[in-house]
DNA sequence: ACTTTGAGTGAACAGCCGTACACTCAAACC
DNA sequence: GGTTTGAGTGTACGGCTGTTCACTCAAAGT
């Protein structure tokens, strides 16, 4: 029988080159890519560290991967958020915390890595991401310019809310990480984004431009 | 003669220690606390790697020393700002921005390093931050107690408006130092964090405790 | 069936790392 | 003036690092 080779060639380099992202996620849980050494993602792989090269040509590179990683999900969840009923105000504000929650509990590693690589990262990486959140800022500046009552204001003014609102939104979601696994500490950092996005809510609701 | 032995003991190890200190700054500017190497320090200072023991038992304990001239120095900005007139809300806002722009001159190496460490360093240096920036909040918060306008904020309220206006702050900073030597840029940052602040200060303005 | 391809191997290298240990020798002390 | 103290020295060690090179050997291509 010899059953349907089971596992075609791609398929088997796509599996590993999984398992090394997997594992520098894991392993720059303590420390930072910086201090990831080859040689420890190779093990935890499972490969001897030479053949690392067949996938990646630095640790690096891998950081870029998952930078693009990371914000793959994180559009899914902008979109998802986007797309959802336009009602009042406050559940706006209520729905964006519930789905940033949600997602960080789900992509935990990910969000850590981008704490952490966002500010000491190698160069190349830092600039990915600066890159990819000024895209999220871009974006929700052209949702914000769809909303009621910004009809009059400058594009500039735009994009300075949306850099409030997401600078707020990186702050809370460190803050989530930072309250790992105490539940009543994590609600504390919920109410007090829901508070914080409403006064910056209301601080919008009440500006004009050009004044 | 033999004029006045210049140096006691005690001051010779004192400038050794600060040498070590400067060195580690110096050094951190590319790559973190973590990649730092006790003998890349030793190198630097112009001793040998095993006399850095009697300053310091690692270099962890170099990241928590930094950790308090940043904060020692930027303790000493808020009080300056602190003390000065409480003129209009636009001035304040103005005085405010400028002495950070100012401060983040004078020790950018600190604030770089602040940047870095409060994600990516080791646990205890990570932690000794978070403790700095809360004090500053609280402080912030009793400060904000005092203004018109404020009387009927709930004290949670208060920590929650004094955390938004930190979080942009430190925000603002790590903008400027990425605008490192462009002027344009840095005139572009210092113009948002203007227009931010004035945002959050119309919300403050019209937030209604318990609402 | 024969050839090519390429993921993974295994040994070897030069270099840096932290730290232990025994030491010097001048300032500080009594 | 003799003794103590302690900042800085020099050597040596085992361990981990990235990268090289020549290799295997099974799947994919022809």
């Amino acid at each position: 029988m010899t059953a349907e080779s089971v596992e075609t060639r791609a398929e088997r380099k796509e599996r590993t080159r999984r398992a090394i992202l997997d594992a520098a996620l894991d392993l720059t849980e303590d420390g930072t890519l910086s201090t990831l050494s080859l040689r420890q993602v190779a093990k935890q792989v499972g490969i001897v560290p030479t053949a690392f090269y067949r996938h990646f040509a630095s640790v690096d590179e891998v950081g870029l991967a998952l930078v693009d990683e990371s914000f793959a999900s994180l559009r899914a969840l902008l979109r998802e958020v986007r797309q959802g009923p336009v009602d009042g105000a406050a559940q706006i504000v209520d729905r964006s915390i519930d789905t940033l929650v949600a997602h960080v509990h789900r992509h935990r590693a990910h969000f850590r890595f981008i704490a952490r690589e966002r500010a000491a990262g190698p160069l190349a990486v830092r600039m990915a991401i600066r890159h990819e959140i000024e895209l999220c800022e871009r974006e929700l500046a052209t949702d914000l310019a769809l909303l009621p009552g910004t009809a009059a204001w400058s594009s500039d003014d735009l994009r300075v809310l949306s850099g409030l609102i997401v600078t707020s939104m990186v702050s809370t979601a460190e803050a989530l990480l930072g309250a790992e696994g105490r539940p009543e500490a994590e609600q504390q950092v919920v109410r007090t984004a829901r508070t914080q996005l409403r006064m910056l809510l209301i601080g919008a609701l009440n500006w004009h431009s050009r004044t």
